[in-house]
Parts: structure tokens; C-alpha cells; sequence
DNA sequence: GGCAACATATGATTGAAATCATATTACGAT
DNA sequence: ATCGTAATATGATTTCAATCATATGTTGCC
């Protein structure tokens, strides 16, 4: 249910939580209460430039936790916004830095960690390939098309019709087999 | 000297190594020794394609360490690859497993990481903004312009002429102030 | 001081991806 | 069966960042 290292948290840390569209959950400068996983729904996380500009620096997705940073701060630094209504659960940071102490935890924490920041340098490096072949043939072997063309090119950061123009090209240039429909993959 | 989590590992489960351009410090399925911290030069790290095609997932530079997810993993997922000659220091995985016992390379190594991962996310929703003005703007908001603006332009995806232009226009729309040559920055 | 190297800056041109438009296909609901 | 919605697919047009070109300012070096 929850992702991995949490399973080792007591439920007694477990905060449900849920919230309505443009509810905060925290603001920028709030005292940190803890991190959040988000069960159902949709949390955008957004900083607050000087002159009142707002800027998404992430968009947490049902099944995934935000402001893990927190645990180890005195106050958050951005606003969670919930953008699609759902269900949150917070877990109490006394919690998460007590639980370090046990050893099957923080090595539960310290490989999802280290598995989180490899895929993000990853796709930071697919995305920041400049042609739309290019960076749709990494993806491929980056092993980012699973489900619809539309949430891969969504995940390359390509409008779908580049990524149908790229993916077709790469197809026609044998480097891509794509025997059906909307079946796209490398040869063996 | 090494990044802050590494300082609790002893100094017998520090390997120095050094290499010339074009050396591999290992490949891929080779099985793992540690994660590696560079202290000058610079390392890639690449995925092989089924066709032989390599592409880059990460390029580490001095002062970082790579290979951090292979401490919990039995092979290696890519190959390193040095493309600036330098030296390197590998720590031994059982050293970093034995270290999470204790709770404040536990806690230091949790800290590292999450902060980590939220300037990673961060970075993939900058890059994710497509007009130029915006992300630079964004840029600027995130606190990335430390040192110049080809550095700037660098790691926002951008080229430094379409930063220079952005920039310009932040300055003539009253967003950015410019009160001299070469220095940009947000109102108060 | 003069030179080399690089950062800053901006104009002109080009190219590639976004956008807009339009079919076709697939699939579930009624 | 047919209606609606979303994915797949591709053509036409537009936009905007990359690229090329060029100039000035800055810094360190001999």
C-alpha cells in the first residue's frame, strides 16, 4: 500500500488526511509537521516568487510521497496545493528520524533514495536531448514506454504528435518495430 | 572534503583510484564493488541500447559522488566511463550497508538524499517549462544563477544567447532587475 | 600595454517542435 | 447498434529557440 520504507512506520504515525481542490495542505514557511503520501488525487507543490509568481517545482501523483526534504527541516519551503481532490495521509517526522535508528528502515529509505535519484538523473538527461528522435529512441531504451504513446510523450516532455512523427521515423529507419498499432519497441 | 554522509565511513573502506580518458571504471553487469566519489575530472555513465547504441544517464562531476543506487543492487546497470582524466575514490558497499546501523549516517545520508531529490524535481519541472523567458524566470525564482549566465543557460537546457534574450526581456518588463553588466536578479 | 580567451550582448537566419486541423481506430457505456 | 470519448496517426502552419555572425567588455598573463 504504502511505498516501501514506510511499512516499518507504527500506524499510530499515520495521519489521514483529505482535502478538497485548492486546499493547502502546508505553506511556505509553516512549521514542517512531516512528510505526505498521497493515496488518492493529485498535490501540486508550488514556490511563491517575490512578486507573487507562482511556480510548480513538482506534481505528486496518487501513490507517491512529497516533502520528504521536511523531515530534516524546521519549515517547509514551498505550498501544497491539492489540484484533484483525494486522500493523504501524513506521516509525523518524529516518526521517520526515530525510525532511522533501525537499521532495516534506513536501509529501506537509503535504496529507494538512491533508486529515485538515479531514474530522475536519468530522465534528467532524456529530457534534455534536444531532438524529438533522439530523446523518443532514449526513452525507448530507458524503458519509459509503458501504456499509451500519450503518457510517454508526456513524460519525454514532447507534444504526442512529435513522438508519433519521431516514433514513425525511427520505424522506417528499422531501428524501432512497431507490429501493431500503437505497439512500439526495440528489436530484441 | 567527501560529501557529507561519506564522513562516517572509516578510511580503510576508501579506495583510491585514478584513470586516463577513455577508462572504464566499470561495466555494465559487471558486479558491484561500492559507489564512487569524484574528486576531480569528470565520469559518464551510460546505458548501452540493444543495438549498441550508448546513451548518457548521468555525467558526474567533481566533488559527486555516482553510483550510489549500486550499494543495494548485485550488478551494475551502466557503465562508467571517464571522459576528463582524475581521480576517483571508491567506498566499498559493505562499509555504506554496515554504516546505515548507525543512525547518524542514517539520518545524514536520509537528509542528503531527500534534498536531493527535491532539487532533482525541481530541476525536471524547470527544464519542463518550454518558452524560454519562463524558464528562465523560474531559473531565477529556483536561486540556479550562481556564477554566470553560460552556467545559468547551461543548466537550465537553454543556449546563453536565448538566456541573454530572455533575460533582456525580464529587464525591459520590470521582472528582473539588471543594475549591471552581467548581474540579473529579482526585485527585492 | 597588448594580446588571448572568454563572458556579455544582440541581430539575422534557419530549423525543428508546437500547435492547429482532421481522420481513423478502439473501446466502453447505454 | 450507436454514441461518445480517447488514442493513434498524419498533414499544414506557426512559433520560437538554435544557430550563425559579430561586436564590445572584462580578465589574466607575459
Amino acid at each position: 500500500m504504502l511505498p516501501n520504507p514506510y511499512d516499518h512506520i507504527p500506524s499510530s504515525a499515520l495521519r489521514p488526511i483529505s482535502g478538497a481542490v485548492g486546499d493547502t495542505v502546508f505553506h511556505q514557511g509553516d512549521p514542517t509537521h512531516g512528510l505526505y503520501v498521497v493515496q488518492t488525487g493529485r498535490v501540486h507543490l508550488e514556490r511563491v516568487g517575490p512578486d507573487g509568481e507562482r511556480f510548480i517545482i513538482h506534481r505528486a501523483q496518487a501513490g507517491t510521497s512529497f516533502a520528504e526534504a521536511s523531515v530534516f527541516s524546521e519549515v517547509y519551503h514551498c505550498d501544497a496545493v491539492i489540484v484533484e481532490a483525494g486522500a493523504l495521509i501524513r506521516i509525523d517526522k518524529a516518526f521517520v528520524l526515530a525510525a532511522f535508528a533501525d537499521p532495516a528502515f534506513a536501509r529501506a529509505y537509503g535504496r529507494q533514495a538512491a533508486q529515485q535519484i538515479q531514474a530522475q538523473r536519468q530522465m534528467l538527461e532524456i529530457v534534455g536531448i534536444r531532438r524529438a528522435e533522439d530523446r523518443v529512441m532514449a526513452g525507448l531504451i530507458a524503458g519509459l514506454l509503458e501504456g499509451s504513446i500519450v503518457e510517454f510523450a508526456a513524460r519525454l516532455q514532447l507534444s504526442h504528435e512529435a513522438t508519433y512523427r519521431a516514433l514513425r521515423k525511427l520505424v522506417q529507419d528499422g531501428r524501432v518495430m512497431n507490429p501493431s498499432r500503437g505497439i512500439y519497441h526495440l528489436h530484441p
